[in-house]
DNA sequence: ACAAAAGTGTTGCTGTTACACCCATGG
DNA sequence: CCATGGGTGTAACAGCAACACTTTTGT
């Protein structure tokens, strides 16, 4: 190959939602050679009418017919030989989105702990784009967690999801005390019918407590 | 200017260092239209045969002589219009060195709360990832407290480089016990004279407290 | 002796952790 | 009435903030 000043730039997106507790992956199947079945981040070469940002858009609206308007910045790959072909360079980011809403026969939920064989370095981008998000989810930062939880939910799911990131048991009193005195979440007044006894809902409050 | 999947990479590195408690940003005189007389961050072209932490480092070498092995990855800007001319993709670095050590005749240090008159976008390029630095150096992640102070200092000293980076006055033994106490700095044992009682001389721990 | 900067402890506040029992519903 | 999950308070602890006087040197 040739030196030269130009290069390919592919965008890659990890668009993310929560489902039951659970961080989910929306990934792509990969139809044919090189890496024929293995799974894709989405995404799209960048052309240079199109900014980093607007291309990860596209790639969010392609994959699940809603437009979306967060974007988290991730890392770039750009080692020689992630694609053995052609030197391409990845610049990578995360969408959140909500996966009941998302129908897409080509692209399937993977638990992000449970990735499938991904081809490339997709699994690296994969899991560095991951641990940023959780991070984020940690802090809150940009409200984030209001992102990722538009409706109501009941706080002992959210402490599953919680327990899931963290990877490890909170204390339920700890755990809604911090999150209802800070007003990081608001009662909607209704209830839910469980196994056991109703349980309140509750909304992550827009203007509440978050990080920059 | 026809549609293409090929781009202009370029690559701008922040070199950063500490002198006199301060932060410095090491920024190189245009010497041409358009923007002459201007400043810019250094950078290069990035050729399809290195990554984009390989350009960064040869930039750090080539405007400071000395190689670099720490290199934070910043920011993309991909703004159609960032160069009027031609539709140029910014990948940002930050890479810290000790102010003392360089000499280059084509650059010059700034305080960062005193930036002179920058080419292009460069300014918002570098604020962005100077903001990036004072987090991290803030929570010394990577030890990067390590990096920007390889020798002896004293802590008040250190407190004044806070201090700055914070933007607040700090306590003196609130300050000095933290550090203390959770071992991120050691006495080396030393000295030194100042106009009042002589001020002992301390290290950071190699091994100390960070994160990440 | 005095000026200049370094060095040093204690107290209160705030947020976090640990921990166990009662409540509301469905079957 | 029992099984299931939801809801609640208090006490110890750690980290952080506020605060003033003494020590060591040079002149």
């Amino acid at each position: 190959m040739a030196k030269s000043y130009y290069n390919v730039i592919e965008v890659l997106v990890n668009i993310c939602a929560v489902d039951q507790g659970k961080l989910k992956i929306f990934l792509k199947h990969k139809q044919n050679e090189p890496y024929k079945g293995y799974w894709l981040l989405p995404g799209n070469i960048l052309s240079n009418d199109q900014t980093l940002e607007e291309s990860a858009d596209n790639t969010v609206v392609m994959s699940t017919n809603f437009p979306n308007v967060f974007l988290i910045e991730g890392k770039n790959f750009s080692n020689l030989d992630r694609d053995p072909l052609e030197r391409i360079i990845a610049c990578s980011f995360t969408s959140i989105t909500v996966k009941s809403l998302v129908h897409n026969p080509e692209m399937q939920w993977f638990d992000i702990d449970e990735l499938p064989k991904m081809a490339y370095d997709h699994e690296i981008i994969a899991k560095a784009n991951i641990e940023e998000l959780k991070k984020q989810i940690i802090s809150n930062k940009n409200n984030i967690l209001y992102k990722i939880f538009p409706n109501d939910f009941t706080l002992s799911e959210l402490q599953q999801f919680f327990e899931n990131i963290l990877n490890r048991p909170l204390d339920r009193r700890n755990f809604r005390k911090k999150l209802i005195d800070s007003k990081t979440v608001i009662e909607t007044g209704d209830k839910i019918n469980t196994a056991g006894r109703p349980s309140k809902l509750y909304m992550f409050n827009k203007g509440g407590k978050q990080n920059e």
